[in-house]
DNA sequence: AAAGTGAGAATGAACGTTCACTCTTTCACA
DNA sequence: TGTGAAAGAGTGAACGTTCATTCTCACTTT
C-alpha cells in the first residue's frame, strides 16, 4: 500500500522528553541564579543541579545566554500570570488590588525569589535583549491594568490619570520585592497595612484642584 | 635661602597621590560597572579606564572584591548625604519631601545611575559584605528619617505608625530607580506629581478609625 | 642607594563551548 | 518475532579564551 512508510505516524507529543529535559535545566539554573546570580553560576553548577552533563545541556539549549533569557521570560511570565487574575476578580477593582497586596507582600518575602527578581532587572541594565522581555512583560501588564482601571472607574478618569496610577501601583509592588532584600527584618504587617492604605488614597476621590489632574467635580 | 628644601614641609595630605590613584581607580570602576556590572567588568578595563596598568592597582586595593566594597560604600555614602540634607530643610517636613520629589525622579532618570544602583542591590541579594554595608545604609537612613519625622509630627504617632511611614516612603524613592529600568519611557512630571500626592497621603490626618485614612471632605 | 611609583608579561585557575565517543531506543524489513 | 542500522540521549575530557592575581623589572624621587 504504501511502501514509503517514513512518515513519522503520531509521536506521543512533539518531543516529550525534551521538554521535560528543557524544565529540568531551568529548574537547577534558577536555583543556582538565585544563589549566585547570572554570571556567578556555572555550567558545570547548572549540570550538576539538573542531574546531567555539561555538554548534554548544549542539545537544548544555545548556550549559557539562551537560558539565561529563558529563565527571564519563565520569571515574568508567571508574575504576570498572578496580576492578570485581577481581571477576573474586578467586582471591585480597588478591593481586589487590596487583597492582592497581602499575597504580594508575603511573596516578596521569599527573599530567594526577591533576589532573582533583582538579577533579573539589573541585567535588564546591560543586557539588551532582557531589557526588552523586561521592558515588554512590564508594558503587556500596565496596559492590562489600564484597560480594567479605566473599565471599572467610577469617576471620570482621563488616559493620563490612570496611566500614572498604573505606574504607581507598579512601582508600589515591585518596590516590596526591594525592600525585602534592602531592610531583611521589615516588619511585613504594618507594611501591607500601609500599602492597602495608600493604594486606597490613590483610588479615593480627590480634594484638591492643583497639579494632579483630577475630575473638578468636587 | 633654603638650601634643604627636601623636607616636605607640610604634606598636604597623609598621602595625597595614593587618595588621589584611589579615586581614579573608583571613578573608572564605577564607570565600568554601571556598564558591564560587576562581575561583567574586568580588571583590565577598570586599569585601561582609570589610565594606569593593572598590576598598579593592586597597590591601592587588595582585589576586585575590594574595588566592589568600595564603590557600593561611596555611593550608598552619597544618596545619604542627599537624604540627611532633610534634617537642615525641616521647616515642615512633608513640604521637604515633596520638594525631594522632583530632585529624586529627576536624579533616578539618570538611569546609568539606577542601573548601579540596581547592581548593588542585587549584589546585596548574594554578597554577605556587601548586604551588609547596604542594609547599614539603609538602617542610618531610616533611623534619622524616623527621629525628624517623630520630632515634627504634629499628630501623636505611635513608634509603629513612624516606622511604616518610613518604609513606605523608602519602598517608594528606591522603586522609582527600579521604574526607571523597567519602564524606560515613563512620564516622569505625571510620576512625581503621583507620589507627590501618595506622600500627602501618608501624612495626612487620619479620618477613619481603622487603619486607612483619608481627608473626606469632597 | 634606598624607597616609592609605575608598567606589563607570566601564571594558573576557571569558564563556556565543542567534540569524539558510548549507550539506548526505534523501527523497517526479513 | 528477531535483526541491524540509524537516530537519539547522554557523557566527560579537551580546547581556547579570559580573568584575577603575582612577579619582575624599570624609572623617578629623595
Amino acid at each position: 500500500m504504501h511502501p514509503l512508510p517514513e512518515k513519522p505516524a503520531d509521536p506521543p507529543a512533539v518531543r516529550p522528553k525534551a521538554a521535560q529535559r528543557r524544565r529540568q535545566v531551568l529548574d537547577a539554573a534558577s536555583r543556582c541564579f538565585r544563589l549566585h546570580g547570572f554570571h556567578g553560576c556555572s555550567m558545570a553548577q547548572i549540570a550538576t543541579g539538573s542531574g546531567m552533563s555539561v555538554g548534554h545541556i548544549y542539545r537544548y539549549f544555545s548556550g549559557k545566554d539562551e537560558i539565561i533569557t529563558a529563565i527571564v521570560q519563565r520569571n515574568l511570565e508567571e508574575v504576570t500570570s498572578h496580576f492578570l487574575e485581577l481581571e477576573r476578580a474586578s467586582g471591585n477593582l480597588v478591593q481586589a488590588l487590596v487583597d492582592k497586596v497581602d499575597e504580594g507582600v508575603s511573596k516578596a518575602a521569599d527573599s530567594e525569589r526577591a533576589a532573582l527578581m533583582l538579577e533579573v532587572w539589573a541585567e535588564a541594565g546591560r543586557n539588551p535583549e532582557v531589557a526588552m522581555s523586561v521592558q515588554a512583560a512590564d508594558r503587556t501588564l500596565r496596559d492590562h491594568l489600564a484597560r480594567v482601571l479605566l473599565r471599572a472607574s467610577a469617576q471620570g478618569w482621563s488616559e493620563g490619570d490612570v496611566e500614572a496610577r498604573v505606574e504607581m501601583l507598579a512601582l508600589i509592588f515591585e518596590g516590596i520585592s526591594l525592600r525585602m532584600i534592602v531592610h531583611p527584618e521589615l516588619e511585613q504587617g504594618a507594611l501591607a497595612a500601609m500599602i492597602r492604605r495608600t493604594i486606597e488614597a490613590l483610588f479615593a476621590p480627590s480634594t484638591r484642584r492643583d497639579e494632579v489632574s483630577l475630575p473638578a467635580n468636587c
